[in-house]
DNA sequence: TTGCATTTCATGAATGATCGTTCATAGAAT
DNA sequence: ATTCTATGAACGATCATTCATGAAATGCAA
């Protein structure tokens, strides 16, 4: 199965720009390979096989196989924090819409961004034994928890809720994340109004005056 | 390392005995090699080295490597099975009681029984690029989804509450998966403690009636 | 029971495939 | 002319699997 094609294409002949070319297209063809055939399933061979490049490159351009996957990690975490933070920033001012855009992001997004995503739990679950992975996926874990939790003090602030901002934001995160596995085990059966639903009710649960069935705005 | 002596140590003779002895040793042994290592970690060699057996013991009772990952599977799945169906059953004869006894078995388990977790976990992660893995590990075509969701339905009944059943449920199923996922990148962090008070703030605020406030027994 | 033939099991060296990595070489950019 | 880049054949390690061999359990005759 050939899925990049060989033939000269065009690609940047200056040398700064050659090497960003191609560490760029070497990552991207790993995402490709990991969702589509699992962590282990990306060998150098399926990375030539997917990018269309030469097998010297992967050790060239990255010394080993290890450190690719690192920087194929670290692109992962990066893009994802840049996006989530947009949505934020992209709400209104107040609490209640900046923890809802958080959520409908993620709800969202699984909708759209197959690949990364299921290669991103690819990592997680390696972090698992590989500790070398770990500070990657906590960090990341660490300012999306932060915000969600720092938004859930201020909503408990402003409503006078008796539940404590960890225990909310925690709830908040792990629905995400069970999402997100349930959502990951087939893809195709996922439809976004019931991932919605179900932060929704939580939502409106323990934060009733800021979410119990008001009108919500993009 | 060797994890397990070679010296002759007492085994069934009988044949039939033998059988289902060296059998549930390579099972072990796959589950302890895949919470050590990850799921690409268990090699046949790993599996000789944790089992103490001979390298062609997995073949010539298994066949394929392929067929004893799918007992492994089957194993983890049925034990996980039986474990919760207990809880309920000790539980008493009313939904509230059952819902808490499975929820609480849930958070317990994960401080006791790392091994089979991460096992299964790791199953789960497999089965989102091989599809043969997918029946036994989708919780939500499983009897646990199931389970919930009855219970849930009764307790709206008894309860007059507004929320659907099947988003209670999912509700429900996503937090403790959430939490699972959470406590798989560091067992040793991990406090049944929060855990549970991040369930029982989402039990109290969808069911007031039943989880508000009120004093739980084991 | 004992002795022997038969059947089944347990073993680990050997096999071919695939893994990640190296490096001599050709080619292109500077 | 010099320096850097790209290539892919070759390498040793490790993978899952096979199979000839010896050992042990079993069935049967006495």
């Amino acid at each position: 199965m050939r899925l990049a094609t060989k033939q000269p294409v065009a690609r940047p002949r200056r040398r700064g720009e050659a090497k960003a070319y191609f560490r760029a297209k070497l990552i991207e063809a790993a995402i490709e390979a990991i969702a589509r055939h699992g962590f282990s399933g990306l060998s150098v061979s399926r990375l030539v096989e997917y990018s269309g490049l030469a097998r010297g490159m992967v050790n060239l351009h990255f010394h080993r196989k290890d450190k690719l996957l690192h920087e194929v990690l670290k692109h992962l975490a990066d893009s994802y924090r840049a996006s989530w933070q947009a949505a934020v920033a992209r709400a209104g001012g107040d609490a209640a819409s900046q923890l809802w855009a958080l959520i409908e992001h993620d709800v969202a997004r699984k909708a759209h961004d197959d690949r990364a995503l299921i290669a991103w739990l690819a990592f997680r679950q390696e972090a698992i034994t590989n500790p070398s992975y770990r500070p990657l996926c906590d960090t990341r874990e660490a300012a999306f928890f932060g915000t969600v939790k720092g938004l859930c003090a201020a909503l408990i602030k402003e409503g006078g809720y008796e539940i404590k901002p960890d225990v909310a934001a925690l709830g908040i995160t792990f629905l995400l994340e069970g999402l997100w596995l349930d959502w990951s085990l087939d893809p195709h059966r996922y439809r976004p109004k019931v991932g919605r639903a179900v932060c929704e009710a939580y939502l409106a649960a323990i934060f009733p005056k800021h979410f119990g069935k008001r009108q919500r705005s993009a």
